[in-house]
DNA sequence: AGGGGTACCTGCGGGC
DNA sequence: TGCCCGCAGGTACCCC
């Protein structure tokens, strides 16, 4: 579920949330959905919370740090010592591993599907690892219409994979790409290499305004299902949709309807007035 | 190499 | 009501 801007709201709440707190205990419900030793990171002070894609990194002190991806239907759910006694959340059947804080507040990982895990990882080790398998931050120094050109010049498939393909650029999920796509006219089905420099450049500013707008309205969220902020309050991205499950709405910029296809396996949504 | 299909899981909504 | 099917924000793996 969650792509880069969803995870983006996530990290910058749960860091001011537990940053500075100590881990004094994890509860883990599903044994599949946490990887490694808790002991390793358990009586160790939470030092920062950082965003590699769609990945949520949590240093702690120490040799080892947490690693969360959320996958589909994850969610990160904070309560304080007053909201954790007596709370929904603790009897919750799709909670999957908790974290107990030193001054009484938790962090429920949530995760209806299982898909999702949490991982012990080398605090330096496993960066390195990450900057050589993800791609480019669409917000680094890294990501320029130089670096597109570069990237769609070797891709021969549909310029949609490419966008979601994490190690070309990391973060950019179903959502974002198709939104990315309409803003910049380009149909998804299109070969990237067949793109011209206009079109390169039109899909580089779209990238970085559907990205910037989910960052915004503190992502999206369908309904009651997967994700959510860390206070369980819902993103409003999903009311700016322009084309993601819009099929037979019309289009807002030329009144067409909006078709959904298939592509690579995944849902895909395009206005063919507006997208060449 | 690239593309398609499947697997991992659970739940919901629609059609009959 | 109930059952079956398709679908869901992700990614890894298999086979051709």
């Amino acid at each position: 579920m969650p792509e880069l801007p969803e995870v983006e709201t996530i990290k910058r709440q749960l860091e001011k949330a537990i940053a500075g707190k100590t881990i004094v205990d994890i509860e883990v419900r599903n044994a599949k959905s946490f990887v490694g030793n808790k002991q390793e990171v358990i009586s160790k002070k939470v030092t920062g919370v950082k965003r590699i894609g769609k990945m949520i990194h949590i240093e702690v002190e120490g040799q080892k740090d947490l690693l969360i991806h959320l996958k589909m239907s994850g969610q990160l759910l904070y309560s304080n010592k007053q909201q954790a006694i007596s709370n929904k959340l603790e009897t919750d059947k799709h909670v999957r591993v908790v974290f107990k804080f030193n001054d009484g507040s938790r962090l429920y990982f949530r995760d209806v599907r299982k898909f999702g895990w949490i991982k012990i990882v080398q605090s330096l080790k496993f960066k390195v690892q990450n900057l050589t398998v993800l791609g480019v931050e669409p917000f680094s120094d890294k990501f320029s219409v130089e670096y597109l050109k570069k990237v769609t010049k070797n891709w021969r498939r549909p310029v949609k994979i490419l966008l979601m393909e994490q190690s070309k650029i990391a973060g950019i999920g179903n959502i974002y790409a198709n939104e990315a796509l309409f803003l910049a006219g380009i149909h998804p089905q299109r070969l990237a290499n067949s793109l011209t420099e206009e079109e390169i450049k039109r899909l580089y500013n779209g990238i970085l305004k559907a990205l910037e707008e989910g960052i915004k309205h503190q992502g999206s969220s369908s309904r009651d299902r997967g994700y959510v902020m860390i206070n369980g309050e819902l993103g409003r991205h999903q009311d700016y949709f322009r084309v993601y499950q819009r099929d037979g709405d019309k289009c807002y910029k030329c009144g067409g309807i909006i078709e959904r296809m298939v592509i690579g396996g995944r849902g895909t949504w395009v206005c063919r007035k507006c997208q060449k």
